[in-house]
DNA sequence: ACCCACATTGACGTTTACGTAAACGTCAAC
DNA sequence: GTTGACGTTTACGTAAACGTCAATGTGGGT
C-alpha cells in the first residue's frame, strides 16, 4: 500500500493469449501464492492443462481489476461482490432490479471515497506548498531540478 | 468498509469543548476498544484526570483524520506516518526538505488512488446506465421517485 | 536416465485491527 | 447501600490476507 508505482501495464495486446501464473505474478509484481489465494476465495477461475493453471487475457483484466479495488481498500470480500454482480443471472427483472440497486450502492460509496481522497490531497497540497516555501526562505534547494 | 454513511459531523464549534470516549465513539460511529487501540498505537494522546481520558478539539479532529484515512485504504502504520508528519522537528533545514520529499511521495501516492478510483467509478456508472437501459426496455421501474 | 526450473497442494505462521470477556473503580441516583 | 451507567486495565481471541515451508509432480533439455 506504501507508495509503489502502480505496477499495472494493462497492454490487452492479443485477447488470446495465455499467460502462467508465474508470468502475472511478475507482471502485478505479487507473488503467485497470492494468485493462488484469490482462486481459492474465488475470485478467478483460470482454465488446467493437467494441473498447471492457464490463464487468459480475461482471467488477466479481472486480476488487474482486483488489484485495484484492494488499492482502493476494498476487502477481498467485497471485490468478489462486485465482480459477482457483473455475472449473476441477467434474465429475471427482478435480478435486474438488484444489479441496479447494489450498483447504486456501490457508487455512492466510491464518491464517498473520492470526498475523503480529494480531502487529503488538499491537505498535502497545503503542506507541501508551506514547507516549500519555507524552504525557500531559507534559501535552500526544494528538490526541484 | 461497506456502503456505510460518512458518519463524520465534523461540527468543531467550541475550540475549549472536551469530549469523553463514549462520545466520540459514538459520533464517529466506532466503539471506545477502538479508540483506545489507536492510542496503544500512538495515534492519539488525551489528556488524563486521574485515569479517565479527555479528549480535546484537537483529538477530535485528528480522530476524524485517522478515520479517513482508514476509509481511503492506509493501515494504521501509514497514517501514524502521516500525522507525525505534521508533528516532527520542523527547526532544520534537513528535516524540512525530508518532509517535502514525502509528502509529495504521499500526494503521488493519493493521486494514483484518484486515478484508481475515477476507473472504478465509471466503469460502474456503465453499469447503472446499462442496466437501467435494459430494465426501462422491459417496462419496469427503474427505481427512481 | 538424470537434472532442473517451475508447478502444485496442504499446513502452519504472521501481521493487522480490532472484539470480547473478566475484574475492578467511581459517582450520582434511588 | 446497592444499583446502574460509565470508566479503567489486562489478557486472550479472531478474521482477513497473505507468506513460508515441505513434500511432491511434470515437462523439457542433454
Amino acid at each position: 500500500m506504501a507508495v509503489a508505482a502502480s505496477a499495472v501495464p494493462s497492454e490487452p495486446r492479443d485477447p488470446q493469449r495465455i499467460y502462467s501464473i508465474a508470468e502475472l505474478a511478475r507482471e502485478f509484481a505479487i507473488t503467485a501464492r497470492t494468485i493462488r489465494f484469490y482462486e481459492d476465495e474465488g475470485l478467478i477461475k483460470p482454465r488446467r492443462q493437467g494441473l498447471t493453471r492457464l490463464y487468459s487475457a480475461g482471467d488477466r483484466t479481472r486480476l488487474g481489476w482486483i488489484l485495484r479495488g484492494k488499492r482502493l481498500g476494498f476487502s477481498l470480500a467485497e471485490i468478489k461482490e462486485l465482480l459477482d454482480l457483473y455475472h449473476v443471472d441477467r434474465t429475471g427483472v427482478q435480478q435486474l432490479r438488484e444489479l441496479l440497486r447494489r450498483s447504486r450502492l456501490h457508487i455512492q460509496d466510491l464518491e464517498q471515497k473520492r470526498r475523503d481522497l480529494d480531502a487529503h490531497i488538499e491537505e498535502f497540497r497545503d503542506v507541501e506548498i508551506q514547507v516549500a516555501g519555507e524552504l525557500k526562505k531559507r534559501g535552500a534547494e526544494t528538490g526541484n531540478d
